[in-house]
DNA sequence: TCTATTTAGTTCGAATTTGAGATAATTATA
DNA sequence: TATAATTATCTCAAATTCGAACTAAATAGA
């Protein structure tokens, strides 16, 4: 196959399987009344810990109104905090709470679980080549665009 | 690192790229007054011919109320016809026109270029193995779910 | 210092997407 | 054959997402 029709369909593939596994994903976490979005903010917030709106905007790549607008949800639902910097006034901090770290310990591992068995198709190495490949091509995406 | 790290690293690696990569898609197709889901709605006829609501439903993974919405505002455009199965008649064909694959003719070059330029950073062994490797993952969610 | 530019986040309207529940046609079963 | 179950698609309301334009605050440059 030449290299242009693998890419090709490398990127098919990539489409189709981040496709699935948001549908499955998105069936396990509306049990718990989250979108994946809302879960996507939760998440990076109980790992990374409290971050400003643009940072965590750039995490998940949406555009800054649906970022205003999810944690908008997640204030409502008592799972993040919202707080101004006192130095830099423009800037806003959000943090997890403690019921959104209940829910997050409560939803987590079993969503762990979930992806790793997504993976367990994979050979050790075969796992570790796509894990850097796909850094790779996002690092590359982002200097492109 | 750890094996089920190394799964949640992959999936979240997965995940940007595939995001990156769809705002790239999502600026450049804009420009034909295209969104994403229309477009790869018109991809998909244009490489495999006439297909049922249904199939294209199940290629695009998306759900089939945005499916008829899609097809609507292709139709609206002129770039799709919806034919209905004269042995089946729950069933309907969608077909690309001629105007349809005049447009399609003008991007899928561009388009496929980004593609390949994004993939440009592996090395062919790596892009097999990506391909690949996320083939088995998507047949494995498929297979879970 | 004054003004221009940049940065962080929001507001708003329009477009898209979803899930739940119809409808209509086909197929399976009693 | 009559009825039940399945299949293909659609309707609808609600939720989400986006892009464009905005406000407010900080920083850079004259």
């Amino acid at each position: 196959m030449k290299r242009d029709e693998t890419s090709l369909k490398a990127f098919i593939a990539l489409k189709r399987t981040n496709d699935a596994i948001d549908i499955a994903i998105r069936k396990d976490i509306r049990k718990y009344g989250l979108s994946v979005t809302e879960f996507a903010v939760l998440e990076v917030l109980y790992t990374k810990g409290p971050l400003t709106i643009q940072t965590i905007r750039d995490r998940i790549l949406i555009a800054s109104s649906s970022t205003t607008y999810v944690i908008e949800r997640l204030i409502e639902k008592g799972y993040v905090i919202k707080e101004q910097d006192t130095k830099d006034r423009r800037t806003f901090y959000v943090s997890i709470t403690d019921a959104g770290r209940t829910v997050m310990e409560e939803i987590f591992p079993m969503h762990a679980a979930m992806i790793q068995s997504f993976f367990d198709c994979l050979e050790d190495d075969e796992l570790e080549i796509l894990k850097e490949a796909l850094k790779k091509v996002s690092a590359r995406v982002s200097n492109i665009i």
